[in-house]
RNA sequence: GGCGCUAUCGUCUAACGGUUAGGACGGAGCCCUCUCAAGGCUCAAAUACGGGUUCGAUUCCCGUUAGCGCUACCA
């Protein structure tokens, strides 16, 4: 029976290092008909904020792959303090009365500190009595020491790792404050929820050797573990939005108009391959070829610079994505990009302008920038000089645009009807076609740079493109 | 400092002893074309370094270097 997790803590906005950790469990789970478990590990009260359990919750669901179980830890506080008072029993843990400040000034920087003197041997008596007394303590888990051990297990990424009990310190398991630690909320959890496979970052390889003494002093079987290589900045440090900014964010990537699927998709392939050349996937593939054989050991960079705070790759992926949608559900996905920039449109003009933008943009928010002007009535001002068709002049601009007036007012308002009676007017005054279509592009679009004209045309309606080229030819006196 | 992990084009990666070291993104160029895109074709671009083992190393071993992680009563 496989049962994984994903186990945030709330100390801060869904990171896309913990996005991917939360797919590739996912993946995994599907792969596999197992259980996917969301586990919020918040028993560090000082640094849990409501503002980050939101965003973990809204990054998860925009990422639509859903959960089968949910826990939070802060209400399994007795679980965790039980597991740790019976591993004191057994005398596989000690009360430590070393104060908390302390520990830092004596503890050199480039010594191995493995325990607090004194405190190890001390006699159940006297642990006894002082706590008795009142005296706060912490409970640290007593490492094996002579003889010293090697502790194994196997990792699906990373193989056989093993390391010896003499570099592993007594870790606290329970604060002063009688809350437990990481190391031991995580544990006890893990066992209490039947975790079989521990998928989670690399920075925790090392803490697993902890977790597997705590597993074997509470007799449970430790699962099986498979850790996942690091997302690092281009400048190779961890990701932080400290030093990165927004771009570690998950919900920047939504807000930028990412598709959920396209984003996941990138993410699958940081760090890990299908091993064949595959790279644009359904979720049905992803979660067909997912396997632990496929993910790599080394770090993965996150290609992104300060001009361009996405990778390439992902933007690229997200474009394939918006290209491939059928039209209306584009035009869907695209309508609160425009209607949250001011923009007046409705389902009707949607369909109209997506076919023609469909694949001139990467995100959903380029609609903003690349379908402005079917939007507004009165066209920001633009350079007249832009009017002026290739090896042409400003006479010519003014040709073109007075013969557009009569011809498009007698036209049909379609592609095809637009298309023949344009290049038969370009034909009378014997210039080239594309001298034709671009100042009456640049008068009806205020740019160079546009979809298709027709179509344009036709989705800006006959009175429109009137107004404006009247407008244009104004601009040119 | 100690312990651990990692090292193929700029980036993501493939090649689990024998390949002209493959693909993708990005870049450059050409074609197509009403502009911009999209699409098609082409090009540039990598095995960190030094030793072994082997008939033969990107691949296995050792060392060096570099990067990262852990080394908290954070998670």
């Amino acid at each position: 029976m496989i049962r994984v997790r994903f186990a945030p803590s709330p100390t801060g906005f869904l990171h896309i290092g913990s996005a991917r950790t939360f797919i590739f469990n996912w993946l995994y789970a599907r792969r596999n008909g197992g259980t996917m478990i969301l586990r919020i590990d918040d028993t560090d009260i000082e640094r849990n904020t409501e503002a980050s359990l939101n965003s973990i919750y809204d990054g998860l669901r925009w990422l639509d792959l859903g959960w089968d179980e949910e826990y939070r830890q802060s209400e399994r506080l007795k679980l965790h303090q039980e597991m740790a008072q019976a591993i004191f029993e057994k005398d596989l843990a000690y009360r430590d009365f070393t104060p908390a400040q302390a520990d830092e000034g004596e503890r050199r920087a480039g010594e191995t500190w493995l325990f607090n003197p004194g405190m190890r041997d001390l006699s159940r008596e006297e642990s006894d009595r002082r706590a008795a007394a009142g005296e706060r303590f912490a409970l640290r888990y007593r490492v094996p020491r002579e003889p010293v051990r090697q502790i194994c297990f196997q990792d699906a990424v990373y193989g056989e790792q093993m390391k010896s009990t003499a570099d592993i310190e007594d870790f606290a398991l329970l604060r002063s404050d009688g809350m437990p630690t990481y190391h031991a909320a995580s544990c006890a959890d893990d066992a209490d929820l039947r975790i079989s496979h521990i998928v989670r970052g690399q920075d925790h390889l090392t803490n697993t050797f902890k977790h597997i003494l705590i597993f074997e002093a509470t007799g449970a079987a430790s699962p099986q573990f498979a850790h996942l290589p690091l997302l690092v900045a281009p400048d190779g440090t961890k990701l932080s939005k400290r030093r990165h900014g927004p771009v570690v964010s998950v919900t920047t990537y939504r807000d930028a108009g990412f598709l959920p699927h396209a984003f996941t998709n990138f993410l699958c392939l940081l760090g890990w391959s299908p091993k064949d050349d595959r790279e644009r996937m359904t979720r049905e593939e992803l979660t067909g070829a997912f396997s632990f054989e496929g993910v790599n050991r080394s770090n993965t960079t996150v290609n992104f610079t300060d001009e361009d705070p996405f990778d390439p790759k992902a933007v690229w992926l997200n474009a394939e994505n918006i290209r491939a949608m059928p039209v209306a559900e584009l035009a869907k996905q695209l309508l609160p990009f425009v209607c949250a920039a001011g923009f007046h449109a409705g389902d009707e003009k949607m369909l109209q302008v997506t076919p023609l933008i469909q694949e001139r943009i990467k995100l959903l928010r380029d609609v903003i920038t690349a379908a402005d002007f079917f939007f507004v009535d009165e066209l920001p001002p633009y350079d007249a000089a832009e009017l002026i068709p290739q090896k042409g002049d400003r006479a010519m601009a003014r040709m073109v645009l007075e013969k557009a007036l009569p011809v498009l007012g007698a036209a049909e308002f379609s592609h095809d009807a637009l298309e023949a009676a344009l290049r038969q007017a370009s034909d009378e005054l014997k210039i080239k076609a594309g001298q034709m279509f671009q100042p009456i592009r640049v008068a009806v679009c205020g740019r160079k740079n546009a979809p298709p004209l027709f179509g344009t045309l036709e989705a800006l309606g006959k009175e429109t493109c009137l107004r404006r080229i009247q407008k244009a030819i104004e601009t040119l006196q």
